[in-house]
DNA sequence: GACTTTATAGACCGATCGGTCCAATGATGA
DNA sequence: TCATCATTGGACCGATCGGTCTATAAAGTC
């Protein structure tokens, strides 16, 4: 009900938090954009570092749902769903014109140091894109996509990083081809493995 | 000659960067750790912006160097080599209690949208370790231990990103186990490739 | 309508931010 | 010996930082 303030808030900060990091965002910048004052704020936050918290618990959902959406995509084969994942990213990066990057990386990096409260929240965030990664292997084992005898879990930590990677690499470059390179990637070596063996 | 003070800067700077982001260390504290006053600052540099070049390209040389060292080792394998630079990194983790990182990536994740000469800078050094990963597969293939027919260009870009997307993950769960997974990741599909297809 | 709780506005706080300025000091060469 | 110029120390600047406080307004609750 009366949440619509304090989800105002957090929605904002999220927001800033991605495009300037959470240091390079200052609590009145949260409050010009959302138009709400200091007393507000603190009625809501004991603390910025405490609205922080709150910032990566919604990114985690966020992106758990994007994510989902698109590697559980009905009537689709893996390297469909891989290619509307990064396709989705992709598209991301674009419309911020390159400011923004993984709405979980690019707090962790910052904040894992700073807040071990966050890097937990965070941490645990990670776990859950990677099992979802692990399913859509597995998925694509079954499929016939991907070889069978390839080991889904620690192929699915390495892409996880390796999309991480292609945001970092997207932003400086100012460019989606190095998310185009993880589909070229994957192709080479998971798909093509598999081509390779047409028998 | 009197560069010593300027150098004391700069490697004070990288430090702290590294550790606390660029936001996050003020101009004090690099005074503070190398014991120099605010004149001698701002007489080396016209801004802490301008420092932030100078310590991207010195991050740049020193990444550069380390992996020349590991990655073109004398009388060592593909895998041999790979090893070395991933066992130096997670090295690096774990002295710095997982507060460091990837010298070019975390200062990219942060810099890229705030200021185009470091990010130009910070491009320009990924695209140098791109191209020291691309050589590494190419002497792997040379050496038969790397598939011949995959695209070590491709191959390059995809693993340099999968390395910093295993240092956001071993920052944010502060352990080395990525790194490891990058190494079963490398086994997996594509030194095990070539074994999977013995004929 | 009286009373309590929740929410909001915004003045204010000390600390710190990046940056300026100038006087003092060091070294160099004529 | 003197002039020159690079270097350093540190007081100082306005702006902004995260956070506190109090007064008020709105929303329930009986």
């Amino acid at each position: 009900m009366n949440e619509t303030s304090r989800d105002k808030l957090i929605d904002a900060a999220a927001l800033l938090f991605l495009r300037q990091s959470y240091q390079g965002t200052g609590v009145e910048d949260i409050l010009r954009a959302t138009g709400l004052s200091k007393g507000s704020f603190y009625h809501f936050f004991p603390s910025k570092e405490s609205l922080g918290e709150a910032v990566a618990r919604r990114q985690q959902d966020r992106v758990l749902a994007r994510w989902t959406a698109s590697l559980q995509k009905e009537n689709a084969h893996a390297p469909e769903r891989l290619a509307l994942l990064l396709d989705g990213i992709a598209a991301r990066m674009e419309k911020t014109d390159f400011a923004a990057g993984c709405p979980l990386g690019t707090l962790a990096q910052e904040m894992a140091a700073l807040s071990d409260p966050i890097r937990a929240i965070l941490a645990d965030g990670m776990t859950h894109l990677e099992k979802l990664l692990e399913r859509w292997l597995r998925d694509g084992q079954e499929q016939g996509d991907i070889p069978a005898d390839l080991p889904a879990d620690t192929l699915a930590r390495g892409l996880w990083a390796a999309i991480q990677g292609a945001l970092i690499m997207s932003k400086t470059r100012r460019s989606t081809a190095p998310l185009d390179d993880i589909r070229h990637f994957c192709a080479a070596t998971l798909f093509s493995c598999n081509a390779a063996r047409p028998d």
